[in-house]
DNA sequence: GTTAATTTTTAGACTGGACTAAATTTATTT
DNA sequence: AAATAAATTTAGTCCAGTCTAAAAATTAAC
């Protein structure tokens, strides 16, 4: 009924992605635990799902050792990926959602099986490259594009970089940046860092400012 | 809008529909193996879970007598079935599929929850009152208006229907009524029924043209 | 380099949803 | 109205996915 091969379960499509996120750029292994925190389960039923992922040769798992994906547990995950950035994409663009409110519908939405659907719905959207949130979607092929996005906070003295989001959305953190003239766009660099806090000057605009730990880890900017 | 604090599984909400399907305008109650054909299950999994929608009042159910909609099971029933057709129109109207591609995938996308989800795709298709089949959309509030929707094969001699829809939409029947140029909206006349075979002659945009009962019992007309 | 702490896996139990086979109730025949 | 057929339910099994508790392996600490 489905084209796709091999059939995967919701849940065996939510620990590829999971591995996916959890091993970055470099497909680094995963421990059992992570994946359990992350799609907030127990580490028992982890280890059952590796067992069973391993079997289907989409992770390459070795008992206390952790796992990480095959190329093709790589690119079923980016598939994956793939539909949840584009349903954001729609959800954001066609029904006019706030990017803060569409990943449960996506997660939701990422499951639905037909190719035809994202194809469609790709074109649809106009072949968008990246999400809501400025991350890139993976081509059908799985083939990913990776983003220079980082977080404020993990930028070194003297790195500069450009602000191109923020991670959690609500209106007292948008507030909090309006003030302070801290707009989409702009580019900031990092002057000092305070050992004792963490906390971060910054220089923005010919002015310099000084911005908490915490603000800093909520900001999205890509590196220059 | 009401808000149903009742989270039904999947396997819960397909069963509901299909009560709702087989019990026809006036709530009939509805045979165990009917819904088991219907859901491509078996009869014991049926009574299982008739006894679940049961406990939780979605469904009355006498053993050995049948089931049918409570009030609201009807309405969370009516909710799914305005999701699928919803979906249904989007599918055909904005990523351009044919009506007979969408059943499978609507029948995956009606089980997403979100009621803004719902809300904001019916201000996006703007307020659609009929699915690409020809089937009313209900309203929010589980409301239904039923169409004097009728197969053609209960048409009478010198009765007019105008073509609103197809009961068992396989592709094979759809490209059946390609060839014939029968399509969504034109107005079909009853010239002469076979007393034979009950195939039924027909008039067609000037022309005349005599398909089986088989074929009549699977078109829905509205009764002109 | 043992011991202690942590992580991971195994073992065993539970739930929802499915099934087969057998029992029971209802419907149909004669 | 008894016998038979059909529909439905019960009983018991199975599988996927989840859990807790206990055992085993790894890592960290002394």
């Amino acid at each position: 009924m489905f084209k796709f091969a091999i059939m995967l379960s919701y849940t065996e499509e939510n620990h590829l992605k999971t591995i996916f996120h959890l091993s970055g750029k470099d497909s680094n292994s995963v421990t059992t635990n992570s994946i359990a925190d992350a799609l907030n389960t127990k580490a028992p039923s982890v280890t059952d799902m590796l067992k069973k992922l391993s079997e289907k040769q989409l992770i390459s798992y070795v008992k206390y050792q952790g796992s990480s994906l095959t190329d093709n547990g790589r690119k079923l995950a980016l598939n994956i990926i793939r539909k949840h950035r584009l349903w954001e994409v729609f959800l954001v663009e066609k029904l006019g959602f706030n990017w803060s409110e569409v990943h449960d519908i996506a997660e939701q939405l990422e499951h639905v099986k037909s190719d035809k659907l994202i194809k469609e719905l790709d074109k649809f959207l106009d072949y968008p490259t990246k999400d809501p949130h400025g991350d890139p979607i993976p081509n059908p092929a799985g083939f990913i594009k990776y983003s220079n996005k980082f977080l404020l906070s993990d930028l070194k003295i003297g790195d500069k970089g450009k602000f191109i989001g923020v991670k959690d959305s609500s209106s007292l953190f948008l507030k909090f940046l309006d003030k302070r003239k801290i707009a989409l766009g702009c580019t900031i660099k990092v002057l000092f860092i305070e050992e004792f806090d963490h906390s971060i000057h910054l220089g923005l605009n010919d002015t310099n400012l000084t911005i908490s730990l915490k603000s800093a880890s909520n900001i999205y900017v890509n590196k220059l």
